[in-house]
DNA sequence: AGAGAATGTAAGCGGTGCATACATGAGAGG
DNA sequence: CCTCTCATGTATGCACCGCTTACATTCTCT
């Protein structure tokens, strides 16, 4: 670990994550720049490019950050859902996350990156077992492989069009009220949707 | 309607638009670019600014666009689908349309806008619609008012999701497969859906 | 025909990502 | 303790960006 002096900063590299998540809360529709992270660390403009070969990689790693917050936030949000009402809690907690923290929100889903960075995919896969193991633990007459997949498609689209103004994200209780409607439907329309199954055939 | 001449472009306004779309399917990562735009319409750099009092009116015209074509390619995949499997097929155009045009389906929906845009706001409020008629048709016991946003939200999330690559988006097939799994697998799980909602009680 | 509005251009400001060349000083080997 | 090396910082410069302001051209309307 090298020393601070007056020209050699430290820790540069923690600074910069630390001031790119300063400038993402602060500014949530503005892009994230290399330039406004270095002045902001109080260092060249140049200087981050020594820890972040490019504004992709620093912009990746801030990402990494926020799969981990998102993860405890939602564990928070309650531990062990199973019942419907708990699991739509988990629900709005995740579109509240991402309405709280636009910016970085975006980040980790909405801006095109590297598919092959380990953080990102070391993170999103800690979410993966997440959805898996609730719907285990909640839904124990389904597949979680193959039920996982829709249960977080249906909460991440839910927040993407919160965040894109396509629903009313006004106010925190309307979120609330309209994740909480749309996540308990599908628990109301099953039988429907058991029997639209069958007419099927 | 202005006439062309050497100094009159005639109809820059559909030009930029054209241009702007032929960029985004040429390079699906950059953002688009006013001073781009410009180029490829041969005209200097500020005269789109004319048209477009900024670079968010421009890609909102453009999103608008993308809007209908992205409702006439729902209807091509199925006029009126009702079965479990037509809905899904449904539901793989809609992803195929995002990962076939990922520029343009991020500046529909990934980038921040102004949520007030009167096209957009018109554009989405037929996707609604669309959504809630299929619903209604194809679900018959269930309350579409309520239902549809569900199932915007689960297919958007699966687009995005793939989009991203947090789901494997290498080849069309494989895409097709991972979306009718995920989107039928909410049938399948119907009735598991249904008990877990009754035990809660 | 002349006036005014519409639509184009030119020039310039401050911002951006990033490559390249140079400066500093911390830590290792003698 | 002294020097050498190299990680880490800076300076400079390029090409691009959005957007503003001032100016040029041409369409349209009376």
């Amino acid at each position: 670990m090298p020393q601070a002096t007056a020209y050699h900063h430290g820790d540069l590299r923690a600074a910069c994550l630390r001031a790119a998540r300063e400038l993402l809360e602060e500014d949530g529709s503005a892009a994230l720049s290399m330039r406004a992270v270095a002045r902001r660390a109080g260092v060249s403009p140049t200087a981050p490019y020594r820890h972040f070969p490019d504004r992709e990689a620093l912009v990746s790693a801030v990402a990494a950050e926020g799969y981990r917050e998102l993860a405890e936030h939602l564990v928070a949000a309650h531990p062990t859902p199973v019942t419907p009402d708990e699991l739509a809690e988990v629900a709005v907690a995740y579109v509240r996350f991402a309405l709280d923290h636009p910016a970085l929100f975006r980040a980790m889903f909405a801006e095109p990156c590297d598919p092959d960075n380990e953080e990102r995919v070391a993170a999103t896969a800690a979410i993966e077992d997440y959805v898996r193991d609730t719907v285990r633990r909640a839904v124990p007459g389904a597949d979680p492989d193959t039920l996982w997949t829709p249960v977080w498609a249906l909460v991440h689209g839910l927040a993407f069009l919160h965040l894109d103004g396509k629903f009313d994200a006004s106010t925190p209780d309307a979120v609330a009220d309209q994740v909480s409607t749309a996540f308990l439907a599908l628990f109301t329309a099953a039988p429907a949707l058991a029997q639209a199954a069958a007419a099927q055939h």
